[in-house]
DNA sequence: TGTTGTACCCTTACCCCAGAGGGTACAAAT
DNA sequence: ATTTGTACCCTCTGGGGTAAGGGTACAACA
């Protein structure tokens, strides 16, 4: 199991999962958010502390507050720290990685109908992608 | 610039383009067609035929016309070889791939406003294209 | 026997990407 | 001086895809 607690809030990581460190990151605290453990205004761990706490990389744990950032779930205030955003419990329950992927999931599955072969909808997908990248990561 | 030339059709291929070597066969095939240069009943070089030939090898040739004659732009009598399709006109100036393409790239191009980012967007697709392989090259 | 398309096997090389780590540096504030 | 988030630089590992080639084999014919 391997696992690691972080003394402030309640966040473990499993070094042995298949999920990805910086994603258990993000459902960890956004399970935290929605279960009251955390709450709006409570301050979370600085990036380098909970790093630190948890043995991963600083870069790991800047990528999910990074993404939980964008997504209003936490709220970065410069040198102050960062703390949840006040509305944090709305936006945990929010998953764009899942709209993301039904809406990726339905041009696929038309062009699938439409006689396309697996390979071929990876090329168009590719040559899309690589048209415009617009940047992060 | 390195093309040869098959003496049948007027189908040459450039070993130095970045073009996939069965895209230009495809591409050369169905301009021929919408040229006049190969009429509908007109018969195509065997595979073995025309992969020795362009000096390409019998899968290359063999992909290419898997592909043009699941867009009807050819047909394949088994034994007695393959010939250009009746409807080999029209078909030729159907491009699936253009039409793949559009669609994921408006797909895409929602989830990008959507706020998702590329990396996210490429994790997503890679999950749909996962989860069943309808098989197909 | 030879040709047709087709279906397998396996191999090579190339490219792109995600995930994660390591390091250094910076402005803004305390 | 130290902490904060952030932005760069670099590395490595692994996975998965295409493109293309090489080979062998098959059933259906002529």
């Amino acid at each position: 199991m391997q696992s690691q607690q972080a003394q402030r809030a309640q966040i473990a990581v499993d070094i042995e999962s298949p999920e990805p460190l910086f994603a258990q990151l993000i459902e960890q605290i956004k399970k935290a958010v929605l279960s009251g453990q955390l709450g709006p205004g409570d301050a979370l761990p600085s990036i380098r502390q909970l790093a630190n706490d948890l043995n991963v990389n600083n870069k790991t744990v800047a990528k999910a507050y990074r993404l939980l950032e964008r997504d209003s779930v936490i709220q970065t205030k410069g040198y102050r720290g960062t703390f949840v955003h006040p509305d944090a419990v709305v936006n945990s329950s929010f998953d764009l990685s899942a709209r993301v992927q039904s809406s990726i999931s339905e041009a696929i599955e038309a062009c699938r109908e439409a006689g396309a072969t697996d390979s071929e909808i990876r090329i168009a997908f590719g040559h899309v992608m690589q048209n415009r990248t617009t940047g992060g990561d």
